[in-house]
DNA sequence: CCCTGATTCGC
DNA sequence: GCGAATCAGG
């Protein structure tokens, strides 16, 4: 994602209004992280924002460089998403290729949904909506017991057999 | 632990 | 120019 003319202009916009810098990156979608609006920032020389920000620091000299970080690969077969330098690993068949049938959805008051910056351990990381849009949530409940990555509805859902095995199942068992 | 902005410097 | 890694601090 590049700094396009659009994209300054909200961020100049919402940098402005007050927001932190981690509050604009979950606004401007994701592939954009809360270092590349500040640096941002500064480039644009937006850094003041009326505020004396904070006491001059004499330095912050930069370590050698880690080692790149390798695509995470989780148990048996995840996928792995990468926006930008965001890498998303995608929970096995079950979670990312289950369909959903009409009497299956669930749905989540937008009051209760949060941007990554949002997500808390403790709250149900289902995605909703599309990932490379600023409109992208996540469900946000809390969980019911303190147990997995999503709220009970959702690990309904994603614990489920995927519909293709399903259909094996019904096939091998009769019918 | 949560978070904030600031800075350096490899790319 | 960009932004990850890191720092310093609330």
């Amino acid at each position: 994602m590049s700094w396009t003319q659009e994209r300054v202009e909200l961020l100049r916009k919402l940098w402005l209004e007050g927001l932190s810098a981690a509050q604009v990156a979950a606004e401007l979608g994701a592939g954009v992280t809360r270092n590349a609006v500040i640096g941002k920032i500064h480039r644009l020389g937006l850094a003041e924002r009326g505020k004396a920000a904070s006491a001059p620091r004499p330095r912050a000299q930069r370590p050698a460089r880690a080692a790149p970080c390798e695509a995470p690969i989780r148990n048996g077969g995840g996928a792995t998403m990468v926006i930008g330098n965001l890498a998303l690993a995608v929970a096995p068949r079950p979670v990312v290729a289950t369909a959903l049938r009409p009497d299956q959805e669930v749905v989540v008051p937008i009051s209760m949904r949060v941007t990554l910056m949002e997500l808390r351990e403790t709250m149900c990381h289902w995605p909703l909506g599309d990932p490379t849009t600023p409109e992208f949530r996540f469900c946000g409940s809390r969980y019911e017991d303190g147990e997995g990555p999503y709220c009970r509805q959702h690990a309904r859902i994603a614990y489920q057999p995927h519909a293709a095995d399903r259909r094996r199942q019904a096939g091998r068992s009769g019918r």
